[in-house]
DNA sequence: TATAATAAGGTCAGAGATAGTCAAAGGAAG
DNA sequence: CTTCCTTTGACTATCTCTGACCTTATTATA
């Protein structure tokens, strides 16, 4: 018979897949839907989802308290990225460049913050002393390079 | 769950967010709207606005009292980042860039990640398709605007 | 004025809601 | 039978929310 802290894991790790920003779980609700005591979710998170193993997890206590597990290999939107640069073109128009920017926030690869100096840095205005014609390929050019650097 | 004060947390911080003077709020009135006992506020001001997160709370009992909120941390780079952007020429060495962006991020002005983003946008590199006698006009702009957007 | 009434905000301890720790008991594999 | 992993539960720690009671500032009134 499969161990329960097997079947945790398991489960927990379907959740993960299910989403690519990390879950949310709350330690007593997991524990009456296994039957188990509270603290067995700990043993489980304890021996199956350390930082080893390439998981980040977080924790508060109190009311609405909860247990964050996110698995590392989720941060690195590598493949990701690397293929919307790979697709991305010659040349980008700033308007094109803030759907993808907005995008990436949307979809937790970058944050807000991070996009906004980003918009900044492509923008018409800092590109204003580009040929209007060169403008678009500088700008996919900054684009693809400030993406680079963010999956090193 | 979502716990109320998280959710008084980030009403306040997006009051904070549309005025660059501090807010003032009225406990009782801010009370009333969250249905909750006004020492709530209290709690959440205490333990989420406090001078390490880089915010300065005062107040004043009384009639017409109030409870005044002030963001520290962007009042000072404000000044300095300002007077940096507005000391800087007309054109900026790719190397004289990575020496600013050094210092910002030793004095804590910028995060060392986000100087990786700006020293991608600004290297040669992204810049190679703008003609080299205007290259260093380009990225100075492109400094500047970020910069600008950071303090905004 | 001096005093009382009113209108704020402040404090603190306790209840409630979660999660964490650790040691002991239970079981499976060798 | 020994060892190592799993399961359990008593006890602990932390965070949130509430309410009773306290302090201070302003305004009205004698």
């Amino acid at each position: 018979m499969a161990r329960l802290s097997d079947v945790i894991e398991d489960f927990i790790k379907a959740l993960l897949k299910e989403t690519d920003t990390g879950i949310e779980i709350q330690r007593n609700e997991l524990a009456t839907y296994f039957k188990c005591v509270p603290s067995q979710i700990n043993y489980v998170i304890g021996t199956r989802f350390t930082a080893e193993k390439g998981y980040f997890v977080e924790s508060k206590r109190g009311g609405g308290g909860y247990i964050s597990i996110k698995s590392v290999s989720i941060k690195k939107p590598y493949e990701y990225l690397m293929h919307i640069i790979l697709s991305m073109g010659d040349e980008i128009s700033q308007q094109s460049a803030e759907i993808y920017l907005n995008n990436f926030v949307d979809y937790n690869i970058i944050t807000k913050e991070d996009s906004q100096i980003i918009k900044a840095a492509i923008s018409n205005g800092a590109l204003r002393k580009v040929d209007s014609e060169k403008r678009d390929m500088v700008r996919v050019d900054i684009f693809k390079n400030i993406m680079m650097s963010m999956i090193v």
